[in-house]
DNA sequence: CGCCAATGAGAGCACTGCTCTCGGAATGGA
DNA sequence: TCCATTCCGAGAGCAGTGCTCTCATTGGCG
């Protein structure tokens, strides 16, 4: 991994990491677009044309801290699915897997705004994002498959014979986008259910997102006493509307 | 109205409208976060320390540019409400709400980033913005409220006797938050199924926002192609989930 | 050991929000 | 009509920002 571990090498990683830090602690005081590389500078007591020794400029540091994030949101869903024993418990793999990423995205609101906020305006995330930043999905969509693969089924509507007359326009793409990803093989799926699933679970993600960024971003005071309950009944809702929990 | 309707009143008039379009303008082409008074001041070809005159901080300028967003989103939403002629028709006042919404972000990216993004480090919305704030959700909740007095009621989850066990620590808040906006007179339900109504509606709310989050905000390049169309199938599950569509 | 690349420091440019002073112009009362 | 008051725009200035440049030093490899 590391070829060369002279000491210039090691002290250019060990800065690299400081400033990495500096900056994730920046970010949860000051906010994403705030972010000062001079006030990292200041914290790791380097003048500030040092960092860019580092950093070739304040997007490049950015786009490392996505990364950075994006993993670590990735990782902690990931590590939450697999931590539930029994795998046919999908309603658990469920709960658990949504609790894990709010759990995360309170402990790191300044990481959350910089990913699901408002887009740094001159910045465009490169290439290296888009894989981090599907990892939570990607997870969400193995539980459903999973759970459909064992039988479980959403509940039909009742009263409605029109219940899956979805706009065709949206399902190319989604399947396109699970075959790109590499989601087949976890899925034991006829091809017409699939795209249903899928677009579920993406319904569900941008639902996880959106109860999210109320209570971080301040949308939810005065109507919702306890964001950690009212989370919980979301998750759960949409467990039952997906017909994987209870 | 406007008591003295001197020159000197009037040229205040039209110089702060004209402060308050071009302050959307560069919301719009450079972010809310990059919002630079000195752009604005020379866009109205003025001097930066002249735009101080008008409003006192950069943060004054922003809180008014949000009053009006907010407002101008909540009228849409009511507009589209409004615009239904058979109110009975809750599934036509659904869509047709959600659509609005929609299109209004699409159309104002930067101003939906203002309100629902990542909110600025130092500043805080004072008291003034959560009354126009809630105008949107208070449409949603009035549309439920109608289609539940007329008799419709969500689909029964069939096999699940603990559909309803929901937290209970969300109701009370929930309740309070309908009785301090006055939302109990266009609701004609008994007291139990209220707040399960409030909630739902507030789901919604969340998802509806969630969904122009992903696509203003880049976050569905590469699995979602059309997004009308994926919005349109998002706020239908959402109708036929909570029983007054279809 | 000596050369070269890597590193940190400093100055400087153009930009930002914001405060201050100053002079001119409109307003309204005497 | 005259004049004091109020308002308003302009300019300078302060502290901060991202970023580029030059310069001296220092570490590592041949």
């Amino acid at each position: 991994m590391s070829p060369a571990r002279t000491a210039r090498a090691l002290a250019r990683e060990a800065i690299t990491r400081e400033i990495l830090d500096s900056a994730r602690a920046r970010l949860t005081t000051d906010g994403p677009a705030a972010l000062s590389l001079r006030a990292v500078a200041r914290d790791v007591e380097m003048v500030s044309s040092a960092v860019y020794r580092y950093f070739p400029s304040r997007d490049a540091l950015l786009t490392a801290l996505l990364i950075e994030a994006y993993d670590e949101l990735g990782a902690t869903a990931e590590g939450a699915d697999a931590a539930v024993a029994d795998r046919a418990d999908t309603a658990a793999r469920w709960i658990g897997t949504f609790r894990a990423v709010r759990t995360w995205c309170v402990a790191h609101p300044g990481e959350f705004g910089l990913l699901y906020g408002t887009p740094v305006p001159g910045y465009v995330a490169p290439r290296d994002t888009v894989d981090p930043a599907t990892r939570v999905v990607r997870v969400l969509v193995r539980i459903v498959g999973d759970a459909y693969a064992a039988g479980a089924r959403p509940p039909v509507v009742p009263a409605s014979g029109t219940a899956s007359a979805a706009p065709p326009g949206t399902v190319a793409p989604a399947l396109a986008f699970i075959k790109e990803h590499g989601l087949m093989a976890s899925l034991d799926l006829s091809d017409d259910e699939l795209p249903e699933t899928v677009r579920r679970a993406l319904m569900a993600w941008t639902m996880l997102f959106g109860v999210i960024s109320f209570e971080l971003f301040g949308h939810q005071v005065g109507s919702v006493a306890d964001p950690a309950a009212w989370f919980d009944e979301v998750a759960l809702r949409l467990g039952v509307d997906l017909g994987i929990a209870v």
